[in-house]
DNA sequence: GCGTCCTTGTAACAAAGGTCACAGGTTCAG
DNA sequence: CTGAACCTGTGACCTTTGTTACAAGGACGC
């Protein structure tokens, strides 16, 4: 009896220091001080989240915090009655700023979040999180930091909606993709991408056949080859 | 001599004690806490801009953060090379959250802010606040809860471009500008507004011709009347 | 190999929005 | 009152995007 007793308290230390190494890893500016690491350490855990699962639903109330070890999760907006549309995603080392406002307000969420690729998520629950943001400042710099990130990319969404073409939209899409994937090669099928674009499938089947005649793309049946990956 | 001094003095503890009562009337949520309410009035001082007066430009580093306490501000994000876009507005009780991430980082604005009505505001020193945000959750609630409100503009902004025409995003820009300014008249030109929502003068003629015919506008020269001013 | 389903291509048309050209109205200083 | 500067209205035309309709190409199980 007392020796599995000591297996399974083993077995705990060896998850507890994993966690601390993925906090390392990944978010070195919430490792630093290891006291909010610790405690990080010592209030989340890990799971994972398959291909298309809904992690977070519109009019839902924010219970944890995300952060993103593995995967790639996107936020989708849904508009009154129509549609929805991608506002952007969230990769390794960052969390959701749209659950940390929320919770902050004790509001319900504005936006949908979906697992584009298969996730490993560090998750904290929400009384905790505010805690922590009571006591670190580090916890609000790395807060901070994201949001800004997060609002240029909206900021740069707009202009583009205002002043370009659904041309520049999709190529910047697909590039976008290209970069978070680390790929050239694109699986997604023109239906797939109309619907993140607040589009139709006949506007990007036509938009893309003339990104290719101007070399930009390889299309393939479900998959696209960018051509020009990096515009800078 | 020591007459003047002693005059001075009171002076000083006067201006003090406006600062303070400013606070507690447009920031509620500053003045809870005593030390922190004391200590914004000790770092904070109050300005004065003009209409027109440009108080922030693109790619300038944050020496200030301001809080409104009467007026309005409008904040413009510039495109590459062609226009510029009104974001949001600025209202009293709020601050600029663009600012104080951008301090956060470190970085320069990617925004830039005018006055669009005659602006009161208070001033604090960017290291000043930088240090209350360490020490106050209350300012970090603050941000956060202002930070949300302009996310939330900026994501039906998003929904509002992809999914509807140009006669919505006017008419919500009318209404929107009729609430902040607590008046059914909007002294605006077309060729303001065009530049505002990034289109032209005589597409904003054509659509308000048109909401004036359906009832919704009577259009004087230089002037709107928004005959309903609440969509709820 | 065959049928079915999913994906893509494309023509023809409609609607929205941007562009150009020009005319008429208002305002206001001199 | 008059000319200049600014504001608004509108028609004609073009580009972009959405819509409808249909055909054809690939994928995959049976």
């Amino acid at each position: 009896m007392h020796h599995l007793i000591c297996e399974l308290y083993e077995y705990f230390l060896l998850i507890l220091n994993m966690i601390e190494k993925i906090l390392e890893t990944h978010f070195p500016s919430l490792s630093k001080l290891p006291e909010l690491r610790d405690e990080i350490v010592k209030i989340s855990s890990i799971h994972t989240f398959l291909e298309n699962e809904v992690i977070l639903r519109e009019g839902q109330y924010i219970k944890v915090i995300p952060l993103l070890i593995s995967g790639l999760v996107k936020v989708y907006k849904e508009d009154v009655e129509d549609g929805e549309i991608l506002l952007y995603y969230i990769k390794k080392g960052e969390s959701c700023v749209m659950s940390m406002t929320t919770l902050m307000r004790g509001d319900t969420s504005p936006v949908k979040g979906v697992v584009e690729e298969e996730a490993g998520i560090l998750v904290i629950p929400a009384d905790e999180v505010l805690k922590i943001a009571q006591k670190y400042p580090a916890w609000n710099a790395f807060i901070y930091d994201l949001f800004s990130n997060k609002y240029d990319e909206l900021l740069h969404m707009i202009t583009t909606l205002t002043f370009s073409n659904k041309d520049k939209l999709v190529m910047e899409y697909l590039q976008n993709l290209s970069e978070l994937k680390n790929s050239i090669i694109i699986h997604k099928t023109h239906q797939q991408i109309a619907q993140d674009l607040g589009s139709t499938r006949e506007v990007m089947s036509r938009i893309l056949k003339k990104l290719e005649k101007d070399g930009f793309v390889h299309l393939s049946q479900g998959s696209i080859e960018i051509l020009t990956p990096n515009e800078s």
